[in-house]
DNA sequence: GTAGGGTTAG
């Protein structure tokens, strides 16, 4: 075999020294851009015995310092050439190719490793912890199970590195089971292992497991460091234990932990997860240091807990401080439009995604999407999904809810087919859009179809929002009896907003007996709740025995129910303001509700109801 | 030259 490539001697000293041949050679290398101008380069050179590869290592590793391509089939294609390289510069080569952090790259080094078995070398402890990061960033189980028998076979089992890249392996695959057994049967394990069989557990949904491990652990004289804490306290934040978070922020301090970044946002985004949004707020203005991520913590935790305009303020502060977001805190912002209905916030977020090159993509154009459709304006939900290059069934789905609540019903399905003819698979949520939109348009058959394919073709389980949408459809279209046999005949109890369904459509149709039916269970479910008597009032007054729908009123009032106040938004120069009825907070309240009297009259030629009693008004 | 935090849709 010819053509085996390498440096000379001479071209490695060529930067050094001005004993060479081609003094210009390095300084090519050194300053070359293109993956092709390099690889000639490489190939010009003569010929290196393996006694001199050491030094060729060397260069390998300056190559990826100066090359800023993500392209590294050069350094596989140099790998291949060389005929009897040393572990070293294997290692080497594969440390460079897997710093990338592409999957294509992961793949390469995966293959770099079957060559190397190929050639019959002998690898070393360094190579295998390489290739099961490899194996870890591509999820490949298969192939991390046969790099797991190699390394029993060649006895690397008592190696640290090795043993915690393996169950670091097995815990990303999910394969909790195996990460367990390869810590109990490994005779060498450290903090590191104990932490890496925590998040095994953790990350795999086991959130209990995981923390009584560590409790198992600590009580048996373990002192836990930081990043253990970190993983213990992101179980603490899934499981919403907020007893246990504080117990865990107790170790912290009492052990003197350092109170890293990390550390930080952990303990933040628990205290959010377990309802303590002020201590978290504590907690994030103490923080020494943060980062982009701590922001995003915040600002997602508030949105989770409905708090959507405080999420927005600290969007703001961020802002104010000079922190970039990033697509996450994105993502988050226009989530909080979304529930706002703060369209001009959404149009400036997309302005910023435009200006800043931000790919809209994955989770950021579905958000995007979805921000525009609950935002009312669908057009710009279209004009966002059609421009998107890779849909998901996450896009669809928000198009279609969006469609479907604008009431295009035939649009949305007709997405929905679209959907289906490329092959996504749909999901529930995508279902509750479908059910909408057949709902919204009265489309019986149709709904009644598609409710069945649920289960029948696409083994989705209708759960009991889609039984709601079908009550719903049955009691919009003035199929009351259809609906009432459709809640007798479901496989769960009809929960509060079922039985709304049909109490609405008994208003409608005005079919007294059924809504005092309907209305006694639904106060047995929720009696503090105003809308069912509500509901049955104006039911009453609909077929005019107002005596009746007063005594509901009463009623109300005796039990000491009130009318939750409704609450609209309206945005405003990027301010959101929230009213509510007889709401009189706003400086310019005054002149609102003039303008209101105004509008009334204009409209109806009577006075506005202008306080209380709106009992009759839905 | 091993381990860690946050993420969209009804």
């Amino acid at each position: 075999m010819a053509c085996y490539l390498s440096f000379s001697v001479t071209s490695l000293n060529v930067g050094c020294t001005t004993n060479s041949q081609d003094p210009s050679v390095f300084h090519k290398l050194q300053t070359s851009k293109s993956t092709k101008q390099f690889n000639s380069l490489i190939t010009k050179t003569s010929s290196l015995q393996h006694t001199q590869q050491p030094l060729y290592a060397k260069i390998i590793s300056l190559c990826s310092s100066i090359i800023p391509s993500k392209d590294m089939s050069y350094i596989h294609s140099i790998f291949t050439q060389i005929h009897d390289p040393h572990i070293d510069i294997c290692n080497t080569l594969m440390r460079c190719v897997l710093s990338s952090k592409c999957k294509e790259n992961a793949l390469l080094v995966i293959l770099m490793y079957v060559e190397m078995m190929c050639k019959g070398l002998d690898l070393d402890k360094y190579t295998y912890p390489l290739v099961l990061k490899a194996c870890v960033q591509l999820r490949e189980l298969r192939q991390g199970r046969l790099v797991h028998a190699h390394v029993i076979k060649n006895g690397f089992v008592l190696d640290l590195y090795v043993v915690n890249n393996l169950m670091r392996l097995y815990g990303v695959c999910g394969c909790v089971g195996s990460v367990r057994k390869v810590f109990d049967r490994s005779p060498v394990r450290d903090l590191v292992s104990r932490t890496i069989l925590i998040q095994g557990y953790v990350d795999n949904g086991y959130w209990k497991e995981g923390v009584d491990l560590f409790f198992e652990m600590t009580e048996g004289g373990l002192r836990a460091d930081e990043r253990m804490m970190v993983v213990v306290i992101s179980a603490c934040a899934k499981l919403r234990d907020l007893r246990l978070g504080q117990k865990l922020h107790k170790y912290v301090q009492s052990h003197k932990l350092n109170f890293d970044v990390f550390l930080g946002n952990a303990l933040v985004d628990m205290y959010l997860k377990c309802g303590e949004p002020d201590v978290a707020l504590i907690v994030f203005r103490e923080m020494p240091t943060r980062n982009v991520i701590s922001w995003n913590t915040l600002i997602s935790g508030l949105a989770q807990r409905r708090e959507f305009k405080q999420a927005i303020s600290a969007f703001n502060e961020m802002q104010d401080q000079g922190v970039k977001p990033d697509e996450n805190t994105l993502v988050g912002v226009l989530n909080c439009c979304s529930n706002l209905g703060a369209l001009g916030i959404g149009k400036w977020v997309h302005t910023f995604i435009d200006r800043n090159g931000i790919q809209v993509a994955g989770f950021v154009g579905n958000a995007l999407v979805d921000m525009y459709a609950k935002c009312g304006s669908m057009d710009d939900a279209l004009r966002v999904f059609g421009r998107m290059r890779t849909k998901d069934v996450y896009s669809y789905t928000s198009v279609i809810v969006g469609l479907a609540t604008h009431g295009k019903a035939r649009k949305a399905l007709n997405l929905f087919y679209e959907m289906l003819e490329i092959g996504i698979q749909p999901n529930e949520v995508t279902f509750v859009g479908v059910l909408t939109a057949c709902s919204h348009g009265g489309l019986v058959e149709e709904g009644h179809k598609l409710f069945a394919d649920m289960w029948r073709v696409h083994k989705l389980k209708p759960r009991i929002e889609h039984y709601g949408c079908m009550v719903d459809l049955l009691s919009r279209a003035g199929l009351i009896d259809e609906a009432m046999e459709f809640v007798e005949h479901m496989p769960m109890e009809p929960d509060a907003s079922i039985w709304g369904s049909i109490l609405a459509a008994c208003r409608i149709q005005g079919k007294v007996e059924l809504a005092e039916h309907v209305t006694e269970i639904l106060v047995n479910i929720e009696s503090e709740k105003d809308g069912t008597y509500i509901l049955m009032s104006n039911t009453y007054a609909s077929v005019g025995k107002w005596s009746d729908a007063l005594e509901v009123r009463k009623a109300m009032k005796r039990q000491k129910i009130k009318k939750v106040p409704g609450c609209s938004s309206i945005e405003l120069d990027s301010v959101v303001y929230e009213f509510r009825r007889c709401d009189k907070a706003h400086p310019r309240s005054k002149d609102i509700y003039a303008m209101v009297e105004q509008l009334t009259l204009h409209l109806t030629g009577t006075e506005a109801l202008s306080n209380g009693s709106d009992y009759f008004i839905v």
